[in-house]
DNA sequence: GCCCAGGTGGGTA
DNA sequence: TACCCACATGGG
């Protein structure tokens, strides 16, 4: 089985989802850091009380990090991310004189990735997510349900660190394929591999399917 | 009351 | 470089 069989095999069970930008790109960013080891209801919730706090970005950019941290108390981990978010929304302000983070549709895939990932509380998965489904670019969010089923899947081996994922999944996976297989691992994961166990019998694209042996390969058709 | 959800950064060897 | 751990809240 290759990389395509497993991109086909998933476009048939989940369908073909079209990419298209649901938030600005700053949005998308507090979303992620509000998300990040946190439930996705918490995080929605954060996220809410931030802008029925606030309102705008500006005005948080304004607030004291104490006032950003009550706002998003009940997301958790409010004293980590309050701090993070009153430094990068100030250093936005400080390097483009307005929180738009338009500028990185401009720039390739590397620097824009770079810039994001130089902001404190920004690693790998939280860029990614802004690149992919704020800006439509190629960059996979490997978070851990995508990385425990593309695991599973032989797609990386087990010694493969969450953080080296990225690069291996990006290098796998053709560029245009990378938002609906992103999408599709979440749909499949969510059906099938759950379960904490080193394989997924019920998971029809493990069928014999084991690391080493049988296991997916990146070449062929 | 306990477990699960779930990325980043700092410290240490 | 690799590993370990802190971080906080809400739902089941």
């Amino acid at each position: 089985m290759t990389i395509n069989d497993v991109i086909r095999f998933l476009a048939q069970e989940y369908g073909l989802p079209q990419w298209q930008s649901q938030h600005d790109p700053l949005s998308e960013l507090i979303r992620a850091i509000l998300s990040q080891n946190t439930s996705d209801v918490n995080s929605h919730r954060a996220f809410d009380s931030l802008i029925s706090t606030f309102g705008t970005w500006d005005r948080v950019a304004e607030a004291s990090i104490d006032e950003i941290a009550k706002a998003i108390a009940c997301g958790g981990l409010s004293r980590i991310k309050a701090p993070r978010i009153k430094s990068i929304l100030n250093r936005i302000l400080n390097d483009h004189s307005s929180l738009d983070l338009g500028f990185l549709g401009q720039l390739p895939l590397p620097e824009a990735r770079a810039w994001l990932q130089s902001l404190p509380g920004v690693g790998p998965k939280t860029a990614n997510c802004v690149l992919l489904f704020s800006l439509g670019m190629p960059a996979l969010p490997v978070d851990t349900h995508v990385y425990r089923v593309c695991r599973r899947l032989g797609l990386i081996g087990p010694k493969v660190s969450p953080a080296r994922a990225h690069q291996v999944l990006e290098e796998l996976i053709p560029a245009e394929a990378i938002y609906q297989f992103h999408i599709n691992v979440l749909a499949h994961g969510r059906r099938v591999c759950r379960a904490q166990r080193p394989r997924c019998s019920e998971c029809i694209l493990l069928e014999g399917c084991v690391y080493g042996k049988g296991a997916i390969r990146a070449t062929g058709s």
